[in-house]
DNA sequence: AAAAAAATTTAAGTTTACTTAAAAATTAAT
DNA sequence: ATTAATTTTTAAGTAAACTTAAATTTTTTT
């Protein structure tokens, strides 16, 4: 299967998997910097090799097929960022640039390999959990956004759901990693701001960040 | 630079630098596995890109730039080959499956990181010299062919020139690496074969093998 | 030096993955 | 509930990287 075809099927998983429901070929074609015409195109030829299903005008929806595909890479996404950020001292957005296009060439013997060397991790740097060899996700996802944690609470950061450098960047500098542990001071409802505290400094997030990052309460 | 034209002026350095020397679309292709008719189409192309010069029924030969982004290529695959050797039990053969791959999938960055992390080794495990960040080959290969090797005389294996899985079992089995003594005892000039030892034990290659195998010879 | 063989080039056609522009359908707004 | 706005689809067309088949040129053989 092609470049192309690889990234339409994962485009639609990770669409299914996290962000807003819309799986129409617009929000498809918009995420893979294509045209409209293009995305609907491509959706037809995936309905031939049953890879999804297609329907004018409904949600496009992967089958089995297609969602195995999807896990496969996207495991090996995920497993490229573990091995370059345990190896290399790369930034979080760097690494996944290279992780973006090496998972469409790496083989399943090759992504075996790293997975044995790094000890079958369960989670990338980002939080986000590595599929095993038949494509499954044996971890239960508790956390939820930030967004909606509570005044007073503390969480662990389990997830950065993003693939933007700013958004790297910023987390990198305030500390904000996967696996830390921040306090909620406060929640502004109305402006939908969160103040929180990592490591005895005080930052406040606007919803755009909040709503990235997905937290764990600790009990 | 797509992928395709990757492979292309690769193909044109690597038979320039060790096989026969012919260039012509003809035997690019063969290597390749396209036709004759995509080697002239795409020999055309990269003229017009600068990347070779082409005159009908001529050789095809690298320009500058088309050197320069070979050697970029070939520094990558040989890092990669270095770096899955170092890293992972996997076959000569299935290394250099992977490092085919991965080569064109690789930012200058990593390619750096890699390079730095093995402390910016100079020869791959099949012996090949890895060019530098610039694209030059420090090194200078004084080895030659087994087939021209002098009867009684010891040798370190300096390079296996193939990228054939049943040569690099042999290679492997009969403990015919990168770096290992070997001592001729005979050369049978008529049938074009070679007696010789490794680690005690007494084997025979023929020509297709000898030629492939490249020595320097121990003082 | 001609004829035969082999290789290269040209020509025409295919597939993949796009594009823009228009038509059709859906969704949102008044 | 129409109208307006947005999305999706269809249609037509492009560029890259191939293919096969025929024409041309080069190379080899006798």
């Amino acid at each position: 299967m092609s470049i192309a075809i690889e990234n339409f099927v994962k485009a639609i998983y990770n669409n299914n998997s996290h962000d807003t429901k819309d799986t129409k070929p617009g929000n498809i074609a918009k995420k893979l910097g294509i045209s409209n015409a293009a995305a609907t195109d491509m959706a037809k030829k995936l309905a031939v090799k049953d890879l999804l299903h297609y329907q004018k005008y409904q949600e496009l929806q992967l089958t089995n097929k297609g969602r195995k595909m999807a896990l496969n890479i996207v495991r090996k996404h995920r497993l490229w960022e573990a091995f370059l950020f345990k190896m290399f001292d790369m930034s979080l957005h760097d690494i996944h640039k290279e992780a973006e296009l090496l998972e469409h060439q790496t083989s399943d013997l090759l992504a075996d390999k790293i997975s044995t060397y790094l000890g079958h991790p369960k989670f990338d740097p980002h939080g986000d959990p590595i599929p095993n060899s038949d494509g499954a996700i044996t971890t239960i996802d508790t956390s939820f956004s930030l967004s909606n944690a509570e005044e007073g609470k503390v969480y662990i950061i389990s997830r950065l759901m993003s693939d933007d450098k700013e958004f790297f960047e910023f987390c990198a500098h305030h500390k904000l990693k996967y696996g830390h542990e921040i306090k909620v001071s406060k929640q502004f409802k109305k402006n939908k701001m969160t103040e929180l505290s990592v490591e005895n400094t005080t930052i406040l997030l606007n919803e755009d960040f909040t709503t990235l990052i997905y937290v764990n309460a600790v009990h």
